[in-house]
DNA sequence: TGCAAATAAATGACCGGTCAGTTATATACG
DNA sequence: CGTATATAACTGACCGGTCATTTATTTGCA
């Protein structure tokens, strides 16, 4: 079908495109990704990947399951783009945070009180459990996690304590240890509130705060 | 040929029966559900409860495809099997070791060593990876291991705590809370291992010892 | 022989990924 | 402007293959 009569016409168009410094092309297509991205959590989130169908995502973000693979080649490379996307901002928070810990103590309550609100809401907490259940499968996928937000996340906190080390605020302990003490706790509220579904003050302001505190001071009277 | 009779349904009903009126010729039948689990164990840690094919879990277990479905009912059926389990053991360890909580600190490392290791072995905690994988999928799997082993060993916890408390030994802390900071280090470190395959003492011995000693300690200097 | 155990083959639903074709939008030009 | 043209964006039917479950058949043991 429609026969080009005119040959020129592309080199014209090319010509002018390039003259032009700002592009034209402009459409929803630009906001699509993100929104499939959105979609995808969703169905991640209700059938786990596996059982996440690409035409139920399409729907949910108003496409048709082949426009998605105009933006993504694969299932796979949806997850991946996925995690990718969610990991950044998280990040950035952490680095933050970790960099003016002026006072240790302080800085722990503050990195407490931003995590907490974190983990409390299910589409956070939805990636790490994700990574968790595609492990086995995906190795680069956790070797990322691992590299871009556990081992990260970790190494903030453990300079922190070794901070305090220094300052002669903390005893001598192994900061991997310490790290696990004060994560953990976090970890083991997040899982129970939104794996297990049990009671949970999660929600509540200053939960982790108590916990915090529970390690800094130590459960044993001396 | 013979009578075909055609009553697949009542096949299930008959195999409960057999297995009661059966004395002895049916050694390799008594066998197999057990087989079929371990078999399925393995499959499921090795690619996720949906992408596990249940032929390969019968060849696993030198069985042929059909023969899984003289077991088990469907594939959800042989997961909710493998659960209860692999839970009903470690339930019998932990009230055993709560009711005899003389001293608590002393109980405390006891259940340490004893729960280290159990977690350090990849298969005790496929379980509860596996748990994590479906929860949103299959809540009332995930109801009853709430309450047949993260409640129990949670409240075993606490108990001590109380307990610790009582006599004087503890502060007056939550006790979910301090359950919150000895059980989530042990959570910690598991994911750090097993999921994230990231460096770990996990299989070390005395290594849960130290975790506990810090969360009783207390980091902070007084 | 008769019956339970086990197998092999068949069935049918499901789903990731592809692609020829359609629609919407931007550009060219008179 | 209005019309022609180019192309980006999208659709939906379809294919190839997988896989849980069922049915038909054989095997082995008392």
């Amino acid at each position: 079908m429609t026969s080009p009569r005119k040959s020129p016409a592309r080199k014209a168009a090319a010509r002018k495109a390039s003259l032009e410094t700002t592009r034209k092309w402009r459409r929803r297509a630009q906001a699509r990704p993100d929104e499939l991205l959105d979609a995808a959590l969703d169905e991640f989130i209700a059938k786990g990947f596996d059982s996440a169908r690409v035409e139920d995502i399409a729907r949910r973000a108003s496409l048709s399951k082949g426009a998605v693979y105009l933006y993504f080649k694969s299932k796979e490379e949806l997850l991946r783009a996925l995690i990718e996307r969610e990991v950044s901002p998280v990040l950035a928070r952490v680095g933050e945070m970790a960099r003016n810990a002026e006072d240790p103590r302080a800085t722990l309550h503050l990195i407490g009180r931003t995590a907490g609100a974190a983990i409390a809401q299910p589409r956070f907490m939805a990636i790490p459990l994700l990574v968790i259940s595609i492990a086995n499968r995906f190795p680069e996928l956790v070797d990322f996690y691992r590299g871009e937000v556990a081992m990260k996340a970790k190494s903030g906190v453990e300079a922190l304590v070794k901070r305090g080390i220094k300052l002669g605020q903390f005893h001598k302990v192994d900061p991997h240890a310490a790290a696990r003490a004060l994560i953990g706790g976090i970890l083991f509220e997040a899982l129970w509130a939104h794996v297990l579904r049990g009671p949970t003050k999660i929600g509540a302001p200053g939960w982790l705060d108590s916990h915090i505190d529970l390690v800094l001071n130590g459960l044993e009277k001396r």
